[in-house]
DNA sequence: ACCTGAACACCGTTCAAGT
DNA sequence: ACCTGAACACCGTTCAAGT
């Protein structure tokens, strides 16, 4: 994050784009109106002609996020499957950016991109057969659920710094190995999934497939 | 959050009853160690003698919530049922407290209570016959699901003045109600379930229903 | 229009004392 | 053992200039 040579014509897409890759190096709590001012050479209050406040910087950093949603066009697939690819495209977007994630979750409704997501999985979850009143409340707690699990992988959030990374896992996986296996047999024959399962491949597809499967199930329930 | 008579002798116990009562009054960016200090007439010094750094204080917050988790015993009735009670009890725990439930998240298996749950939980899915790697993908998230489901409640996190959070939901509804209904026609039409979705009773109830199913529908599919 | 400079009210935290 | 006091390196933000 060496400071640039003072480009001047600063502008909303080149600072986000800053601030982003802050977040991604060091964490949500490195974004600072002063650091992001420091990475172009330039003064704290420069940001200000920008941006009204710290608040528009985060609410910007969460658009691009959602802008990067590459929502699948409608077809004539099940409801289910149709959704399962919707919220994937929606966690494809977010995996990159684990410490940004979390802003996503109060911004959905807030943002343009947002709402073009919003709209398709609410379409889809009414073309299901859910009423109106369940489909906000399950659509809602469908992305809340998949926000968080992206959240979660970021684990350590600080440093990316895959040494730092390795250790705080080994001390994870270390205090539950330690657990007594008589007060805790589950968790310590499954210390070694606990510490990797947010690591493999597979686990934001699992997830995306674990929400599916509450709603086709509560979908069955209604009949 | 008055200052009160010095009364001597602060111990970890008094402080983090302070902590919680300002995060639940202010949000949690208001639980600082000058306001903790502030709180108890005292000098921000003073909190180093009870704690190690801001994170030891945020930690133990966090286990005050797992606390109160009641955890009901063990019976024969069947998996899904048992574990829909216990991530019950889960989410009751942390209603009260939206603005610190975030912090469950990480510390789930750091904690004492946590681990009581995590155990539990992990047991009902291995019985249920998941194996031990998917079950603990599992319960993460499913347990990751229901903190950002209370989290997500907490909207408008500062002021649970009930003036603010009204005219907040007014806006938000209003924005919704102004989108085009071309563009936008589940969404505009939802707008009323939307914005007021996470305030019905049963909602944290649905949340958790819908999680359970997710777990029944997953179980049934490996046959 | 865009950036600077000094200042203010906040943070967490260190070091060195006080009783 | 427990608390104080002064200091440091950080925050976001306001006000008043500069070019």
């Amino acid at each position: 994050m060496a400071a640039q040579a003072r480009s001047h014509r600063l502008n909303k897409e080149t600072l986000v784009t800053t601030a982003l890759a802050l977040a991604d190096a060091e964490g949500l709590e490195a974004v600072t109106i002063r650091r992001l001012a420091q990475s172009h050479g330039v003064t704290p209050m420069a940001m200000y002609r920008h941006f009204a406040d710290k608040d528009e910087i985060l609410d910007t950093l969460a658009e691009r996020l959602l802008n990067d949603v590459e929502l699948p066009p409608p077809d004539e697939r099940p409801w289910d499957e149709q959704l399962r690819d919707v919220l994937g495209a929606f966690v494809a977007a977010l995996v990159p950016h684990p410490a940004v994630a979390g802003l996503t979750l109060t911004r959905v409704l807030t943002s343009d991109p947002g709402l073009a997501l919003a709209e398709r999985a609410l379409g889809l979850l009414v073309g299901a057969g859910f009423g109106v009143e369940e489909a906000s409340a399950l659509g809602t707690q469908a992305l809340c659920c998949l926000v968080t699990l992206v959240m979660a992988d970021a684990g350590p959030v600080h440093s990316v710094d895959p040494e730092v990374r390795d250790a705080a896992l080994r001390a994870k996986k270390a205090r539950l190995t330690a657990l007594s296996p008589r007060r805790f047999p589950h968790l310590t024959s499954a210390a070694d999934a606990l510490t990797t399962c947010a690591l493999q491949p597979d686990f934001f597809a699992r997830g995306v497939d674990f929400v599916v499967a509450g709603l086709r199930g509560l979908r069955a329930e209604r009949g």
